[in-house]
DNA sequence: CGAGTTATTGATTGACGGGTCAATTAATAA
DNA sequence: TTATTAATTGACCCGTCAATCAATAACTCG
């Protein structure tokens, strides 16, 4: 049976392991399981990835690189920083991140990357773009303290995601009923709070440079190594 | 052996849980382990506590409460808003939050309540409670429009903690380095966004009453059943 | 002390899951 | 057709782990 190329078998998996946490809720999903549900048998995946470590990883990346594809397209022909801004906010609440297979997938490699350097790398690459994005659209408003700003915002995304992902029914045992998460309540929050941040320094203009934190550069989000 | 009381057992055995979720950043850890570094026998886990999931529940209902004392203790004595603001920010960035087992405990507990009722009902209990203290400590400032703005402040905090507490080395495998993570950053940035948050808020203050969100106690947080 | 109670043990079970590997099958080349 | 390569299978090995349970140690009270 020598049918399909290994980058079409990959992404099977790659897929069915991402269904299968979404299914369970947790990491704890077997080979097997995985195997099944991308209608292949068990030792086929460990032929492509070594490991499941590995195919964890490879899953998340493939979470990280969807999100990043929404928000890339969302910014398209986005000129205006108010546009840019409105743009990443309902990225990131949007349908692509707001399937269940998706916030089961973003909250466990939360978990993951407490014990895996890999996975605390790949998640430093979405802070770290996520931030990038916040500045490029704020500096126009508001010049150097969009760094500092930007630190808020991004925390209150990925705040509000998971509140709004863990929300009631929203997950639990798998059942016919829509859940349907709706995330444009959360791009609405986001874009208060940008509103609100940007409002008070316009107000401060003037003092704002001297009395801001010193060192807005810290370490959240910014380039370590 | 019999020595000690079903209480003290219980609670030695709950430290025990989250010291080894920490320890190993994860939930997979064995009752054995567990049982171990409690200095007991596997089997008088099961004694106490049926099941794994229920001790797990037990131990997640420690990690609230012993954040529910420190937000209220902070909160002791406190009277003007700002204070009581400052204070709610500060125990939730503080150091029993941010030693590694209470982190991993945290991230951890997140990920299970996406399969646990149970689990999901007890961080309900957490949101429900910030959400009301940043209310009562808001409408001196803001009025009505409190329960909104408390709802981004909550996202806020859950967001910033979550990304301090995968910040860089963190956590990673178990060392004699001290990691020693520091919130006091979190909660100046907290303090900042709410600052903002009111100055817009008195600014924009006679139209605001009507232009805002029409329903402000939207799902996110508050009572449902 | 001794009978009854409660805490505690740790060996044991039974199921399960990650990873390996020899065999099989399809596609391709000669 | 035959030879060669590569994808795919699925049974199997070995360790692990939740949960059970019969035995035992410690304590209580008469």
């Amino acid at each position: 049976m020598a049918r399909k190329s290994e980058a079409e078998r990959r992404q099977e998996l790659i897929a069915a392991t991402i269904r299968e946490i979404g299914a369970k809720g947790t990491l704890n999903v077997t080979t097997s399981q995985i195997a099944q549900s991308a209608g292949v048998s068990p030792g086929l995946a460990f032929h492509y990835f070594n490991d499941k470590e590995r195919l964890f990883l490879a899953a998340m990346r493939s979470i990280l690189s969807e999100y990043g594809n929404d928000v890339r397209q969302a910014l398209r022909g986005k000129k205006t920083p108010d546009e840019r801004l409105g743009a990443i906010a309902e990225a990131s609440f949007g349908m692509t991140s707001f399937r269940r297979e998706a916030i089961s997938a973003w909250v466990n490699f939360y978990a993951l990357s407490l014990r895996s350097e890999q996975a605390r790398r790949l998640l430093y690459v979405y802070q770290r773009r996520l931030h990038s994005n916040l500045v490029d659209a704020l500096r126009p408003k508001i010049g150097e303290r969009a760094p500092d700003v930007a630190r808020r915002i991004a925390g209150l995304i990925d705040g509000l995601y998971l509140r709004y992902a863990l929300d009631t029914r929203g997950v639990s045992n798998a059942d016919g009923e829509a859940p349907e998460l709706d995330g444009s309540e959360g791009s609405q929050h986001v874009m208060r709070a940008i509103a609100a941040e940007c409002t008070e320094i316009s107000e401060n203009d003037v003092i704002s440079t001297e009395q801001a934190d010193p060192d807005p550069m810290a370490i959240l989000v910014g380039p370590q190594e």
